[in-house]
RNA sequence: GGCGCUUUCGUCUAGCGGCUAGGACACAUGCCUCUCACGCAUGGAACACGGGUUCGAUUCCCGUAGGCGCUACCA
């Protein structure tokens, strides 16, 4: 016989306010698949003007970390993703850390018992794990759940008589086997399956007084007056059984509904993309560094490495959901909560590709103004033992943003530069605060522009900068420029290898400028000195 | 093994029965040859396979193969 369990067919959006949840276990650190999918509960709970709220699912109490909570809410904060209540944002459906949350559990539970749904089990660990040695692919359920210890073939009195006598327990949720249980996904439309390859889930433990996460995600869902539920595809197997707990608790008329987001896979080879992948490849798979209380052991995070929010979010959002053709793949926040539809989401996973992530971020660090560089530029010279002054920091990325995009090089092409992280502007600024200790004799650049006659003709230059007056951009052309003309020389490409030491850097006088007269002549006369 | 999801350029994807199958990243080539900001142009590159349904399938259905996930007193 089959019946179908099937809940209000089309739940009319706009008689139900919006609320949407995101609930990581406080394991550790935010995966980076865990970002994305509270960013897509937060375009939708904002497109709605409905309520996102922060619940943590610290139902396992051998798996807590501390500070994963603290770095998981500061994560958040770095990406702009606002939750409107939960945990340290207030509300009034709390409390929202499921620890907190044992006295309501308890009595949902025994609602279940005592309705017949659910039954106490006392076997033991160690028990089903012989059973599973033992009897091939063993499934707690109606198939075996009469040959074990349980309040179904123990009698009510030896089973009072057990738990009072604080004999450790655990509640299983009854599965009626021969029905089909239908999910309807958002994104994948009706899924159907057989409850009867369901097993008897564990609903609550009594060793640590907690219900699983099973039990207390829909006890919560309910009570918070969950809409939605947005979650990753690892939870679509078990979706159908938490189909059949509204259905269990009577709750059918109210249940979420649910969309199953694509997975984010290893940028090579088979896999979901793991924490190795980062370290592998070279790229962060979490928001924010985290330093492991356990270990010791840190791991790079996006924000560290000089991503900048609006890049993570742009690239992330992209990552299993597309607005369609008309639409650039630049998108603010307030762009993506525009144009984010679920059902326009894809349904089968998405390679992690770390080197478009790169690029999002070139696009949004290059539309940034001079100044907002500056800090982060500071970081880096300090890293590299500089100290130097703000104002000459601005001044450097001033002049570097103007040759971000293209320069010459040494051989006069013209080459498109990609800075995709303030970091990558050492190499490129070395030379503005370190004088070329050496220069390389087969290095093209110089080979090709330092000649027999050029220290005789770098000294003349030399000393035709000794004369002029005004040693800024508009002295130095006022002067130089004239001379240049005059004298026929072509003095460009040696007074570059002088002052940077290779085929590159921004405008002579620009560089000179900066560098101060006496710092250029200096420079001048290590290169006479050394090139000969 | 069982159950479920999934399959368009190398990657992310558009496409919702009739298209020279579009875009983005990456890649290649050319052009901008003194510099004030997402350079410009061009090019190569894909509908997993086999059956149906249909006048017509990348698009709908069924298989096969591949990929992914789940299969705990973890979430």
């Amino acid at each position: 016989m089959c019946t179908f369990v099937r809940y209000n067919e089309k739940l009319d959006m706009t008689e139900r306010k919006v609320r949407v949840r995101f609930a990581p276990s406080p394991t550790g650190p935010l995966h980076i698949g865990g970002v994305r999918t509270a960013l897509y509960n937060y375009l939708f709970a904002r497109q709605h003007g409905g309520d996102l709220v922060f619940r943590i699912e610290d139902t396992d109490s051998a798996r807590f970390v501390p500070g994963a909570e603290e770095y998981i809410i500061e994560a958040f904060r770095w990406l702009g993703i606002q939750f409107d209540e939960g945990v340290s944002f207030g509300g009034n459906y709390g409390p929202y850390r499921q620890s907190e949350r044992r006295e309501i559990y308890k009595q949902y539970v025994r609602q279940l018992v005592d309705a017949g749904r659910a039954y106490y089990a006392f076997d033991t660990p160690e028990e089903l794990e012989a059973k599973r040695r033992e009897v091939e692919n063993f499934q707690y359920d109606a198939s075996t759940r009469m040959q074990m210890r349980n309040s179904l073939t123990l009698s009510a009195d030896k089973v009072q008589r057990m738990i009072d006598g604080g004999e450790q327990y655990v509640v299983r949720f009854l599965i009626q086997p021969g029905r089909e249980v239908l999910v309807d996904d958002l994104i994948r439309g009706e899924v159907r399956i057989n409850s009867s390859i369901l097993d008897d889930k564990v609903l609550y433990k009594s060793a640590d007084q907690l219900p699983t996460y099973h039990l207390a995600n829909i006890v919560d869902d309910h009570l918070m007056e969950i809409s939605h539920v947005i979650r990753g595809e690892e939870w679509l197997p078990s979706a159908p059984l938490h189909v059949l707990l509204y259905e269990a608790f009577g709750w059918q008329d109210t249940m979420p509904r649910f969309a199953h987001l694509p997975l984010l896979l290893k940028p090579v080879g088979n896999g979901k993309l793991s924490k190795r992948d980062g370290d592998k490849l070279g790229f962060p798979v979490f928001p924010l560094e985290w330093h492991d209380p356990r270990t010791g052991e840190v791991s790079s995070g996006y924000r560290e490495k000089g991503y900048l929010p609006q890049a993570v979010v742009n690239f992330l959002a992209l990552l299993g959901w597309n607005p369609g053709n008309d639409h650039s793949e630049i998108l603010s926040m307030d762009e993506l909560v525009q144009l984010f539809d679920l059902e326009k989401c894809s349904r089968n996973g998405a390679r992690f590709d770390y080197v478009k992530a790169a690029w999002f971020n070139h696009q949004y660090l290059i539309q940034q103004p001079d100044e907002a560089w500056v800090p982060s530029f500071d970081r880096l010279l300090r890293e590299q033992g500089i100290e130097t002054t703000p104002e000459r920091e601005a001044e450097v990325v001033r002049m570097m943003k103007l040759k971000v995009v293209e320069y010459t090089d040494g051989e006069g092409n013209r080459k498109k530069r990609n800075i995709s992280f303030v970091s990558d502007l050492w190499p490129l600024t070395r030379f503005f605060f370190v004088a070329p200790e050496s220069f390389d004799p087969e290095d093209k650049f110089i080979r090709k522009n330092w000649k027999e006659q050029t220290a005789g003709e770098m000294q003349q230059f030399a000393d035709k900068l000794q004369s002029v007056a005004d040693f800024t951009v508009e002295g130095l052309r006022a002067v130089i420029d004239p001379w240049v003309e005059e004298s026929g020389l072509r003095p460009w490409n040696a007074w570059r290898i002088c002052l940077v030491g290779a085929g590159q850097g921004p405008d002579m006088y620009e560089l000179a400028a900066f560098l101060g007269r006496e710092e250029t002549l200096a420079r001048m006369q290590f290169a006479i000195k050394t090139l000969g």
